[in-house]
DNA sequence: CGGTATCCTCGGAGATACTG
DNA sequence: CAGTATCTCCGAGGATACCG
């Protein structure tokens, strides 16, 4: 039904980084300039068909510049923008919170007491 | 396959949050305290069994707080835990980033617009 | 080399029904 | 009311092949 209008940013953002490759190719490309094998090289899992179209969701929507060169082989590169890298120390942060989270929680504080009811089975 | 074992922290993350429903989730549980058929009613569109199936999933990563109540009807409540709470302002940040790179970039088509159709009921 | 189109499969997710 | 189990179906995504 396409009522992902999404009238929410935070819905509209996770359209995008949700996923496997999102974010893994964000890192990648925070090394620097990236040609389609340099990407597929880092990331042997990834379809080539994936590959494409991730890298065609993220251009959309502003995080990654696509480069083409004409020539023959076909050249093309691959860099973050501006904005691509504004959103790498925000992922960063979440990284940061999970590791924290799961220390902690592996820790001590642990799970849920029973209030009031000693949950059958 | 299971290669999945993610030692990136961020990898990890992102396997929780992926999808619709995660951000949101914590979204109406900011709210405070939920219960299983609260959060049914904030979420109209999600099945019974993809609500039970992520908060499950929220919960495993420490997200969210599951309580349970005996008696009959059961009553079970849902909130977000001390980790969850801290982890709404780096979503907060994803939106805001979103925003600004949105607006930024595709200034003039990009708005609110819908078609309208305002589906009461 | 980078990208697209085609086919095909596997599992994510909805509907339904049952239990405590 | 909250949760699980079963069945089913659709589409995300892999493999392959071809074009610029």
């Amino acid at each position: 039904m396409k009522d992902l209008v999404s009238r929410c940013p935070i819905e509209e953002v996770m359209q995008v980084l949700s996923g496997r490759w999102p974010t893994l190719l964000i890192y990648y490309l925070k090394d620097g300039t990236k040609r389609f094998s340099d990407l597929r090289r880092d990331n042997p899992t990834i379809s080539h068909k994936m590959l494409a179209f991730e890298l065609r969701k993220l251009e959309a929507a502003g995080i990654v510049q696509r480069t083409e060169f004409g020539g023959y082989p076909l050249r093309v590169e691959y860099d973050l923008t501006p904005a691509g890298e504004r959103i790498v120390p925000l992922i960063d942060a979440l990284g940061d919170w999970w590791e924290e989270a799961a220390g902690a929680e592996a820790d001590g504080t642990r799970e849920t007491e029973s209030v009031g009811a000693p949950q059958v089975r």
